[in-house]
DNA sequence: AATGAATGAGGGTTCATTCAT
DNA sequence: TATGAATGAACCCTCATTCAT
């Protein structure tokens, strides 16, 4: 179908455009270099785009999907706390492709901050991503993996903000030395633990 | 000869660069923007710096110099759990006027991504921030503020992921909303403190 | 696809590059300038040359290629010393056409003074015009058409060397009078003629 | 005298200026880079030159004159040819001097080409050295020390075309090997010497 | 008389976008 | 549908010049 081709299309171009940003910025996506990249001709990025906004808005999107849906893989499976922490590693840019969807993000977090449309979907996104670490942790409290004494709404946005702020600084070191820097985070997740899951798993 | 200041005036800049940043995204500071921002003519900025790369790293410097010295202000200063979280309202993006300074921090991270000195730069920024809240950490276990069950390192991590994560999450919420989003983080500190501690404050 | 020749465009453009720095000289081409000259917009240039710079080399060249190719022409043709002189009218400025040319390589050879790059090609062009003069010279002796009691080489250089100048000082004079003024190095020739050349001319 | 002193100091300035001309062309001559060499401030040049024009102009006539100076002491004295060839080579560019004045001269020829002004005046100092030389000729026909079959006024023409080629043609060579391509000129002066100034000399 | 900060026109260049082919 | 040549606005920067000090 053609339709479907042009939207496969459409996609391979946000991805190439993503790839472009998360390499060398936000000011190298131009839009000769994105057909460089792409392969092809100038003209024919206009076939899929009206404009180079919405090369840019797709190129975030793409990106920002990639995550969520890694999160949301993370987030519906898992009914233990253990099962929850590996999963966790999958969403943070611990290799070369999570790093390129948390790079093209964090430029998209950046740019949003000056662009009303964007930053209200932004907040929006971020909203239900609050609401949905809530419920997960309500869950998690109601098989007693995790402790009844913590509040999950507050829990929540702690959590939220701690992984946003171990994403943003885990780009900043050497793909490397990130899965170590991130060991570090296990205490956190211990805290929250149950005593009767501390016990359950003791045994 | 006139007389001006000429360091006074380089802040000047930089400070109105980041005004631009802030308000209207890296994008906007163009040296035509910058000149009607300070009043004066487009060939005065070469008096003081070079090209506009260097107004840029001013204008990123300025504001990181800002949160710089609230923090340090914050983490020298006190001596208890109780006095350190009324301080770190006024690093927290709150006001107008710290809102401006992580707006442009937040372009400078991203910008950081893809200019290998000014990453560097930031890295080491990072491992200082994480060695301070280390020792601030060790100091309020050793004045029995904080439990002693925690490893300082570890949670000095978590601390400054969560406070960067917090920071640009609360950038995404209007001024007005922010103050209630941070009370959600009180528990978090809560968690760190010592029975001692909560025994005294009891009293 | 528009079908363009795109190194005929280049040529034309160093020709319209020419006519510019012909006209008013070196300064006066700007790209502004020369997009007006060509009738064209300011962003085609970009199209065809990747900087000034090379616009300007593509201008000197074009108009050093018109004279060699001129010189060559004179050069190789002809057996006897009759021939050759009204075979270097042509070369030298004495119309419209050979004027902008010389005028163009008097530019490209004060720029050359401080361009290492241009001074060295030009260096080795003056070598090979010395030697391509002098085996002309060497000809035109065994054929008897000149002395043989002159030097070859030394002759040469004189020989380039007062074209040289002469064609600069030709370029002071307004077009109409340059006829006339080219009408006394005739005397030059004929005192390189040999005795047997003038015996043959006199039957 | 204040007088005096001004003139002075706008030589120094002209002066000045030829050297940036000559070190890296006519494009570095900028009031910047001209107050640096005179180790002043920016401003001062204005209480000296209307203008950057008459700068240009001041460097021009500066190098010219220095030159011109040479010639007519080389001109005025000579009453042989064997005396004459000697001081013709203080004129020609075969030191730091020479060559500092020649490389001005050039730019001021090419320069010319396209300031009407400038050329009127280049062609009547042109036009004074063809003039000037013819004179010599006949001085030296007249002492017997060249040919008497020789039209003084063509060779004339000839004489300062070769200079003036010659110079120009050094200009591209280092100045080590200037010397030793002069000494092939030395030919030309050679075929003007009279059979009784021969037969003198081998005496 | 001397300074150098300030001006703004104009330089080369890059860019998203358009459109004839 | 696909091409890439063409457009011209806007970019950063340099420059001669002016003028308050």
């Amino acid at each position: 179908m053609k339709i479907v081709d042009h939207d496969k299309r459409r996609e391979e171009m946000a991805e190439a455009a993503a790839r472009v940003v998360a390499a060398d910025g936000f000011e190298a996506l131009t839009t000769r270099r994105l057909a460089k990249e792409l392969g092809c001709s100038l003209g024919v990025l206009s076939h899929y785009f009206p404009n180079k906004e919405e090369i840019v808005l797709a190129a975030f999107q793409w990106a920002n999907q990639c995550i969520a849906r890694r999160i949301s893989h993370a987030a519906k499976g898992p009914l233990t706390l253990d099962q929850f922490k590996p999963l966790l590693l999958q969403v943070l840019p611990l290799n070369k492709q999570t790093d390129l969807e948390w790079r093209v993000r964090a430029h998209l977090n950046t740019y949003a901050l000056s662009h009303a449309r964007l930053m209200k979907k932004h907040r929006e996104e971020l909203r239900s991503g609050y609401q949905l670490t809530a419920e997960l942790l309500r869950d998690l409290q109601a098989s007693g993996h995790i402790r009844n004494d913590i509040d999950p709404d507050e829990t929540a946005g702690t959590v939220v903000d701690l992984m946003t702020g171990l994403a943003m600084n885990l780009l900043v070191l050497p793909l490397a030395e990130r899965k170590q820097r991130v060991a570090f985070i296990d205490h956190y997740w211990e805290a929250l633990r149950s005593e009767r899951s501390t016990a359950a798993q003791a045994v």
